[in-house]
DNA sequence: GTCCATTTCTCCGACAAAGTCGAGGAAATA
DNA sequence: TATTTCCTCGACTTTGTCGGAGAAATGGAC
């Protein structure tokens, strides 16, 4: 009962930030590529917080991985976007590029 | 003391609104630009109180235009991008684009 | 001409949703 | 058991959203 009124920016940032990652796709990583990609500083717990979001509404799934043989290696939980969240995702970049279509990078309109 | 952390989704897209539009940028118009170009169906009365808050952060700017001889004719409000406006957006949306590069419209990695 | 219904547009107040942070806890290794 | 890596939780701020009220203008009935 709930027919959802788009992403916001960040779940929009979060969800790409999987599909690039693919199989490596988990907090920390997320945060960083989020970083390195968009530069945009961060932190993990924003992160997680909006990954625990788009988990509840459906839009993604996760997974534990294995301990890594490294010190402090702890347990990872994978996240990949569902065929839903791909949808959404899908739907509102496409309505960026929509609207920024013909704009240069600073905006102009040739 | 504001380190600004960036445009949210629809403060995103009203000020692309703003910047499709130009001279004639106000309130209703830009509803109907965000409605037909990205698809997605707002009130204007959302419109507004997006446009009021980026007034007050002084990323836009607003004068009044005169009335129009039609029926109903009420003075408009036009609303334009300050530089500090321009600036934020073209960083958003080319942060965007950075991570979007190389997708397909169905997300697909080429 | 005067009223008032109608149209166009803007303002406001309240609330829901998303974004953000920081401290803290769990699990693994050395 | 100290250290490292990663995840969870709770509190709070900022954005997003709506619906209704209000202001300004016109057109027509009388």
């Amino acid at each position: 009962m709930d027919v959802n009124h788009g992403l916001g920016e960040f779940e929009q940032l979060v969800l790409l930030a999987l599909v690039r990652l693919g199989a490596e796709a988990y907090g920390v990583a997320i945060r960083d590529e989020i970083e390195r990609e968009a530069g945009r500083d961060v932190t993990v717990g924003a992160v997680y917080t909006t990954l625990l979001r788009l988990e509840n509404k459906g839009l993604v799934a996760s997974r534990l991985g294995d301990p890594t043989p490294q010190r402090g290696g702890r347990r990872k939980k994978y996240y990949r976007p569902l065929a839903a969240g791909k949808r959404e995702l899908a739907a509102s970049v496409n309505a960026l590029r929509r609207m920024t279509r013909g704009l240069t990078p600073g905006l102009e309109l040739p």
